[in-house]
DNA sequence: GCAGTTTACGTAATATGTTAATTGTTTAAT
DNA sequence: ATTAAACAATTAACATATTACGTAAACTGC
């Protein structure tokens, strides 16, 4: 089996999207009961955390592309989840906001993260923890604003 | 903005995520130029590693789910990259081996694969970058294996 | 002013992700 | 032996991901 190939466990995009899956289906799970997807959950803790913001910094922030941002923010829009308003200055912009609907299910929802957050904290080790939040924004493509 | 919530810089899924696409985004630039989607280099990475495998567990080495994996293979096999064959001892299994083509594909990529890798290792320092994969292992929902 | 370019956003097409239901096969319980 | 349960893989249906292209508004140099 071709000995020179790198194992995939040693494999960093490998081993960064199984790390992923790990985290990320208990946070699905949990995210289930409140009607929205992980995709959803991104938008709306990027827009809780910086206030309204242009189409593009979002979709930038929240590791979507534009396209699959255009789709999400109608629905969510739908949902009351957001809002959507057409710069006046520049017309071409469109500028996305949370709603007090919005921010008060990751409100709600922001204690059951933080435990199972926790569990894979107390996996890793407090200090390793931060380690590995440390590198992983160095690998982070946008860590300039 | 509500102080209460955690910084989405540090937050683990979404520093995962981002820290993801960071390092995928220059692999599925090469991988582009072969053809071939960044799921199915998974497949190829996971069937040179371990040879002939089941479906299943080869769904779970590669981080996909059966009903995508089902799709993947289908195109794959069309591709000639894979060999999917009916096991005669469990008529149920279907076990997926690499041909030499597919493994050509990866063989070819794998200079490419590592400059691009050895760009991010330098990045983060050597020492770094090991502490980095074995972190990650941690989180590897399927360590025992 | 105006043609050409850039920018922001949207649409389309194809592939994958996700959940649920289905099919074919094996195992276990009676 | 017969049926029920369990299992592997697939299919179906819908949401998202990705790439390529389209549209409209703003900028740029002339």
């Amino acid at each position: 089996m071709t000995e020179k190939l790198p194992l995939t466990r040693r494999s960093l995009p490998i081993a960064l999207i199984r790390a992923r899956e790990g985290i990320l289906s208990p946070i699905r799970e949990m995210l289930a009961e409140t009607g929205i997807t992980e995709q959803q959950w991104r938008v709306l803790r990027v827009l809780a955390e910086n206030g309204e913001m242009g189409t593009k910094t979002l979709a930038q922030q929240s590791s979507l592309l534009l396209p699959s941002l255009t789709r999400i923010a109608t629905a969510m829009v739908n949902k009351g989840l957001i809002t959507q308003t057409r710069d006046t200055t520049d017309r071409r912009r469109q500028m996305i906001d949370i709603t007090p609907q919005g921010l008060k299910i990751i409100e709600d929802r922001m204690e059951q993260t933080a435990e199972i957050i926790a569990g894979f904290r107390t996996t890793l080790g407090d200090e390793n923890y931060e380690t590995l939040l440390d590198l992983l924004a160095k690998l982070d493509p946008k860590m300039r604003d």
